[in-house]
DNA sequence: CCGGCAATCGCATAAAAGTGTGACTTTGTT
DNA sequence: AACAAAGTCACACTTTTATGCGATTGCCGG
């Protein structure tokens, strides 16, 4: 990794990707392994040239950027890609970003900035338009606590909600509260009744959606 | 919002403070109402100035910044603030996020980029750091992993799932996909040994953690 | 001092969920 | 043709949940 950065720019628009792969290749310390206008022979691309960072559009004739975008991380998970694109809506950045892209750019980004992206995330950044980042951003931001649940509750209750949102049955949140099982009930009951429910699973449903949760708020928890 | 952008910056590091603050004073088209070593008066300092976006330490004496982000989202939601710290790891960055921070820059960054930042997130934008957005990226990224779940239910079964995942009764599920309740049973018995778990609540909690969450379910009434 | 509320516990009963065992049909694969 | 997997249905039986109707004990504020 003390080389060049080889980069594969895939661009359907004639005069961006001559633009950008002039730039590329006049760039010291890049390599342009190829400037293609179509995503269609991306496995073929992918092992002639084992490119280091992909500059990848989204929208392409034939297959789609984000369609090729997990196949190259699939195929070669360390390969950074960048997204280049006119598309900044919510659906497309996250379905980039859950593949695997590393870096999303929109076309009207500078092309000094665009060089610079290609380094950045060679060096393990992610270089992102701000807007984009926003979107990115806003997703797992605590939204405004509108916690009609918080005095909603008791503080007991809150304890027994939790247990069910742990999966407990109510002999063990008995066990762990140390109270009768009959307490238990009793608290349910109450809380069912409150946040107008009738059944283990609706609450905690509810629970989670109105922001309940007491673990990330909001993200998608992921492992693995 | 059609005038110069009010700016207030938070530094201990007297240097720093300075430099940035010379900077912004001297830029068109930015106000800077003040620049403070600490964050303990911010109250009193949101209410004279009023700002449009807060350039805000992390590690300062007194309150630190992590702090102060509450605050001040709390009192002005619609002033932006851009984290400019040394940290970057996981713990701030998503604090940080959390807590309604709009940009997230290290202290190594060029003093031209800052400004720019404050006026990409006066605009709406996100600015970070490249390894900083990375960090946040890979929060949500799923792993290469292919989804052990996807091939382990099948078609039916993930009905099924779904089914318990927006809070239906057995007799819910097998009336919306028009079989029996016995088959619904002994779906939902396959399904709990496949995911190796014994009960609704514990399969639903698996199935979001997995990855499956088919986003907003609809809470819907029991049919008792 | 009283009334309300949170928290505790008990008993009883009906409904739902979980489990064991077995069987028939369709569809696709070897 | 034989086989496996998926989907369908049926009983029967045990556990958990959901709910109705109490009851007792503190504690707090008027």
């Amino acid at each position: 990794m003390g080389d060049a950065v080889k980069v594969l720019l895939y661009e359907d628009n004639r005069d961006l990707r001559e633009g950008i792969a002039f730039l590329l290749q006049a760039t010291p310390g890049l390599v342009l392994g190829g400037a293609f206008p179509h995503v269609n022979n991306i496995r073929t691309d992918l092992h002639v040239h084992e490119p280091d960072v992909v500059l990848l559009d989204i929208n392409m004739p034939g297959m789609s950027g984000l369609e090729a975008l997990p196949i190259i991380k699939s195929m070669y998970p360390k390969t950074q890609v960048v997204m280049l694109t006119v598309f900044d809506d919510d659906e497309r950045i996250f379905q980039a970003v859950r593949s695997g892209a590393s870096g999303y750019l929109l076309k009207n980004t500078p092309p000094a900035e665009i060089i610079q992206a290609v380094f950045d995330v060679h060096k393990g950044g992610s270089p992102m338009t701000s807007s984009v980042a926003r979107r990115v951003l806003q997703f797992f931001q605590q939204p405004p606590k509108t916690h009609p649940a918080d005095h909603l509750l008791s503080a007991r209750e809150q304890d027994i909600l939790k247990g069910l949102m742990k999966g407990f049955s109510y002999k063990l949140i008995a066990d762990d509260l140390h109270i009768s099982i009959d307490t238990v009930r009793t608290h349910i009951r109450n809380v069912y009744d409150k946040l107008q429910v009738n059944s283990k699973t609706e609450a905690i449903l509810k629970a989670m959606k109105e922001g309940w949760v007491d673990g990330e708020a909001g993200i998608a928890p992921r492992d693995r």
